[in-house]
DNA sequence: CTGATGACGGCGC
DNA sequence: TGCGCCGCCATCA
């Protein structure tokens, strides 16, 4: 049951990334690197960065994206740093000094839930 | 083809 | 935690 059928899914590395960032749930975040992995494309985190700088949809949750760090990737005085901050509270998120608390581990749920908050 | 650039990452101090 | 350096990738002049 190879679900590899050449001419059906052409899907593009683009069109992953773009479904990584999407499942990222309201109310957590993912760092750049993160993304790619999930997307299948570990070592491009600078592809999503720039996916998501070409990128048009509205919908897309870029705000939940992140450098690794939990930093946010924009100039702390840029409106697109502003912007995000803002968006990040509306989703529960409370950003430090252009920082948020990033997820220990992805593949340990236990500490996430265990984690001390 | 070479070098510069950028919503990045990891390591060392 | 904050910083700087260097490695990586994809574009572009």
């Amino acid at each position: 049951m190879l679900t590899r059928n050449m001419k059906s899914t052409p899907t593009t590395p683009e069109q992953r990334i773009l479904a990584a960032i999407r499942a990222v749930p309201r109310g957590q975040v993912a760092g750049y690197g993160a993304i790619a992995r999930r997307a299948g494309l570990p070592g491009r985190a600078r592809l999503v960065a720039r996916i998501l700088g070409q990128n048009e949809d509205p919908g897309l949750p870029w705000h939940r994206i992140l450098r690794s760090d939990g930093r946010i990737a924009f100039p702390p005085e840029s409106a697109e740093f502003a912007e995000q901050c803002r968006r990040l509270r509306a989703d529960g998120v409370e950003p430090r000094n252009g920082r948020v608390r990033m997820p220990e581990d992805e593949g340990t749920l236990d500490a996430a839930l265990w984690a001390p908050r």
